[in-house]
DNA sequence: CAGCATCCTACGGGATACTG
DNA sequence: CAGTATCCCGTAGGATGCTG
């Protein structure tokens, strides 16, 4: 009864690598982009790219702009998610360094990947957004 | 007086194409989630992907759970970025149809590339997140 | 130095009702 | 059918102050 080609895998344009389906692709990305969602996430993570390490300090005056409660939160937050490890030095004045777990440095292509598609935003010749309209008949 | 070397050009882990610095990556990356952002921009955009044109009624039918001031709203601001092409029937009963964009469909490998590093999560044998102790003395 | 707790505000986004 | 307008609420995120 129902249309059996209407779940058919779903191909990503092209390559139908893993079994996706449009609700299941969709809501892994959305599941992807939580965890690298909030304000500061995105520019700490370009600052821990290339295997730096840095500590909280580091970070606080690489980011100005970022409060501490902030700065804590987000790094805790991709903590929590896998993506950068938290060195603790158990020393008088407290030491701790964040780095990039391996997962966490593999996002970088695909960031990447945006950071280009962004960049080919409007091929200037071609205006199509406004003043689209045909006629049915 | 100021370390050249901080701002020097950047290398996205390897790859140093263009001239981004860690901030300007950063906010370019962040210029381009802005654009998905929406709780049901990536279920329409899966939806479109592949060249589909659906209608305003196909899009509602497709995703239950989303009113339809949301599916407009999403649908217009993906107009906006230039993601979603938006075709006017000029009909006695309306009829208006969605489409992605070249720059839209642009999209897709850099949500494959999402999708996969998602996938890649935690490679079961290795445990790094709680723990992480070092001395530094 | 690093981090937690509290308070407060802005905004995304949901429900509902009305219109061309 | 497609779209707009209004109201309401949850939560991200900012400021500030305290602690190991």
């Amino acid at each position: 009864m129902a249309r059996t080609d209407e779940k058919v895998r779903y191909a990503l344009e092209g390559k139908q690598s893993s079994g996706y389906t449009r609700e299941t692709a969709a809501e892994g990305v959305e599941q992807a982009l939580k965890l690298l969602e909030g304000r500061w996430k995105l520019t700490i993570l370009f600052h821990l790219f290339g295997g730096r390490v840095l500590r909280f300090s580091d970070l606080e005056r690489a980011i100005p702009a970022v409060s501490q409660k902030m700065l804590i939160q987000q790094l805790r937050q991709m903590e929590q998610a896998g993506i950068v490890r938290r060195i603790v030095h158990h020393q008088v004045p407290p030491k701790v360094e964040y780095a990039l777990t391996d997962w966490g440095q593999a996002l970088c292509p695909a960031l990447d990947a945006l950071l280009t598609w962004a960049g080919q935003r409007k091929p200037p010749g071609a205006a199509n957004a406004a003043g689209n309209d045909s006629d049915g008949r």
